[in-house]
DNA sequence: AATGAATGAGGGTTCATTCAT
DNA sequence: GATGAATGAACCCTCATTCAT
């Protein structure tokens, strides 16, 4: 990666970074893009060189960080040896809501934006350096120690029914705390799974 | 009511329809004051008689629309005399999900709003003429022929549920169109449904 | 007229005031809306109170401007009583070139952006105020001393070619001063209406 | 001619061209050079290699497509063998208005820009493999044939009269379509030779 | 209570120009 | 000579809010 190369790079990486830091403490509507480049230290008109508006940087920083998020928790799974896809698919949704607790403003970013649609988008858009979402989605459907009907679906659920219940319960402790929430989301989830899964 | 309290609420029910016919078309970003004003004939400071601001009159019209949808769903509920719980749970989940799939505009706009929080809120704020959710939770828990662990958590998980499957689904039927996602949809309501309620 | 209706008259005056200052003195794409409101002390918003746009307000100036000239010529040529058709033509011709002569800025704003079509435009959009370009050509083919083949490729012809010929012979005195141009000018008048016009 | 400098031409003539094309489509005002670079597919800093601003590739344009009209319509006399003086000139207007006919958007470009102003320069400025309008004057006024009064004002006034005259009815039919003007702006130049040359 | 003219900060966006590569 | 990333001033326009009427 040549000079020029790299030095592209560490801008649009500071925008990415400025914007998420400003999305997530003062929300997209209160965000300018004059917020964003003075943060980031550099003109405003090199923001339209690498992103659309308010809301192309948005998407893009959603998809990063969802992937991430996946990222991290698959590659916790894999350190902690665990091979049962029902235990598998548990122990990332755990490991997210874990990773999500501790970082409540991702929670705030991510939950008011995230849909399937994006969420898709990032199979096919992700950044050359993007860990993308579709890797971990092929490796689960591709085992042969399981028949899967309608995988699709089953993540679709799953995923809505974590993302969708955890907001207001890590933010506001609404209706209960999470901690208190998760056995009941995990009950469900099994019972998804049981669903969607047969053991060959 | 006089004629003066009359003409009050003419002139606020017209802002509610007009914010809300605007909300639904242009999206609430893209909906100035001046629009609803305009639409709604009356002076921009009229407005400030009424709402704080933009957010205020969303607010109000998320609770009044989200209560209507439960309202219309109770009334065929009790129409078609079904009086099992469970089985009322998902004739109202099936009846909403019905109301929104003929009705995208609100979708959009309850979907991409509706919080516990805000639902929380229609509990207390509602206005004086709204028929409030209140209610219907309170008909629900109150029952003698059922105990149920919880109540609150398994309205929380089947409304999280519902709405955040719906939305996709409906609007760009994705992952699949509504009619194929609701057998799963309806058998993951019944395992929690299962799991709260034992009959007496 | 309302004490309010006349502090929006005196506003609008103003800018029409401010934008024709510097229209003239910077040239239309140099002078900025900034710079209108800032000359006429309101606030920007308050000039899209009035006009859409830079454009709006320049195609206003030039009918008032257009119109003002008309008028003026026509008013003295009635002060000296000339009645006869050619003689009233070339009288008005002449009278508006030495206007133009004393107001160079003026010439320099209404050369560049007259055109026919606004010079119609100004014959049924004119500000209710303004003496309008319609009634001086009205009174001149209603005569019933003359008879006129064509009245309006006739006046077409004397305007373009006046309005084109003088503008560099005015501002640059090329390719050769005004008053040395004059009688080219004024013996091609005379025959284009010795062409279109006949006493009866 | 080297291949350096061969190269060197490519580039100034596509940006030339790129210009001119969008100049006639957009109007001047609204293309900037980031348009012209881009159609041309040159460099942003490359076109301050061979040009000083917007302004300064507009004038050359506007030369260089004036000169070029005035050269296809002396070729065209040439080819018709016409000799007799006012003919000529009869003959060479009619050939650029019906350049204009058939290019509208040339039209457009020209007659928004084209001044006397511009036009004398184009005798001193042309570029090197330009025709000359120069030339063509030359010609004009040097023959033995003929005792021409003022040519210059002769030709200004020709020329500002069929330049303004045509621009809104060949492009608005306004007043009247350019074929139902003809006679009458024919009749004019007429009008205007008799007063300047004399046989001999 | 109702009006709507006026405000002016601040939004998004463009673009001529520069200059290190 | 050629490049094109970077600049940042300047642009147009919106709009929530106020307040005299």
């Amino acid at each position: 990666m040549g000079k020029l190369e790299l030095n592209k790079k560490i801008k649009k990486d500071s925008l990415l970074d400025s914007a998420f830091s400003l999305f997530t403490s003062k929300g997209i509507n209160k965000t300018s893009i004059s917020d964003i480049v003075e943060k980031s230290g550099v003109a405003k008109g090199t923001f339209y060189l690498y992103f659309k508006d308010k809301y192309d940087i948005r998407n893009k920083l959603i998809s990063h960080k969802a992937g991430q998020l996946f990222d991290i928790a698959e590659k916790e799974m894999i350190k902690a040896n665990i091979t049962d896809l029902p235990e598998q698919i548990i122990f990332i949704c755990d490991n997210i809501l874990n990773q999500l607790c501790e970082n409540q403003s991702l929670l705030t970013f991510i939950s008011k934006n995230l849909s399937w649609g994006i969420f898709k988008n990032s199979l096919g858009n992700a950044n050359d350096d993007d860990i993308s979402f579709a890797d971990i989605y092929n490796r689960l459907v591709s085992r042969d120690d399981y028949e899967i009907d309608s995988p699709e679906i089953m993540l679709y659920m799953i995923i809505e029914l974590v993302s969708s219940t955890c907001y207001s319960s890590i933010l506001y402790e609404e209706p209960v705390p999470i901690e208190q929430l998760k056995p009941y989301i995990y009950d469900t989830i099994k019972h998804i799974i049981r669903r969607h899964v047969t053991p060959l």
